[in-house]
DNA sequence: ACAAACTTTCATTTTTTTTTGAAAGTTTAA
DNA sequence: TTAAACTTTCAAAAAAAAATGAAAGTTTGT
């Protein structure tokens, strides 16, 4: 394999695994572009390597930025933008799950709240919603505390768990 | 927020939660309903609460089934089936971890080795080519290993974290 | 102030994913 | 063995998500 294809394959697998979990698959490989790039790179060459619209390389870069993962860059005396990936694996981890916690586990955790909160009559099936929901509210919100937790060690976080576990 | 209301908003946002994830949004519906239910419950009654057709509760049951979190139950003189969910939270996230780990994370990881393996020529692109993806290989590899690991303590182990983690 | 060199927006189109439903398959009871 | 009571399958339809591209917007140099 030389490294054309290399890249490919790499640029296609993370786009896979971004869609997997719930991130557009162009997204997810304009960061893999990005992050295997030495140099940053411009719009124009981000839309010729994948293949995309011009529209469509400029939403996802937004977003990418709005998640604090690609950073603009501008170069002296070039007109255009180009754009870099958080390279630091630690940092970009942090950043994905302050963000995931932010946007999806906090309001999640706002509704289990208020759904766990009703009064359960005497039947067992609502006695049975109550206990479930909130356990299920205790159980998240404590996965939660641990990622910020987790992500407060912002350097090396990874192997610090891995030595804490491993005894 | 009556009883009706809250399960609604319950399944509702466990559907919502699981689309941003990657899962289907009807599994997680489905998943949502029986999690809450302290009856098991058929085929019929899904397709009824949820507003589905039989064969898309059919097909989400199997795949909640093929997860491992979603048992068939058998009632005594009824011939049909019933459906129940795990509802031990702890053993539910070692079940998701175990799956996502299996079927995502091993065939990224088997990529990340291959592409990172390419002999690097001369060039700096090469070089941080096969620099970043090597790392990117050891990290994914670690996070890796310490779901395993923590999926080994099976009961409470984010109780365990979170002892560990707060000193 | 102008226009060239860019980027962003968003209505429309395309692609992908999910759902439907009817036919085929299975199981059980008589 | 038959048929009733179920479940599964899968081609086709529908819905949802993503991508396009041209017009609108912005910035910079002269």
């Amino acid at each position: 394999m030389d490294f054309k294809e290399a890249k490919n394959k790499f640029v296609q697998t993370w786009g896979a695994l971004g869609s997997q979990w719930g991130i557009n698959k162009t997204m997810a490989q304009i960061h893999a572009l990005l992050m295997v790039s030495s140099e940053a790179v411009s719009m124009e060459d981000i839309m010729e390597e994948l293949q995309i619209s011009r529209g469509n390389a400029s939403m996802n870069l937004r977003a990418l930025m709005d998640w604090g993962i690609v950073y603009k860059e501008y170069k002296a005396g070039e007109r255009r933008e180009f754009f870099t990936a958080e390279k630091d694996l630690d940092e970009l981890a942090v950043k994905i799950s302050r963000e995931r916690s932010k946007r999806e586990i906090k309001p999640a955790l706002k509704v289990l709240k208020e759904v766990s909160s009703i009064d359960a009559n005497a039947s067992a099936e609502e006695k049975h919603f109550v206990e479930q929901t909130s356990k299920l509210y205790d159980f998240v919100l404590k996965a939660d505390n641990v990622l910020d937790k987790i992500t407060e060690y912002k350097d090396n976080w990874l192997a610090q768990i891995l030595i804490k576990f491993m005894k």
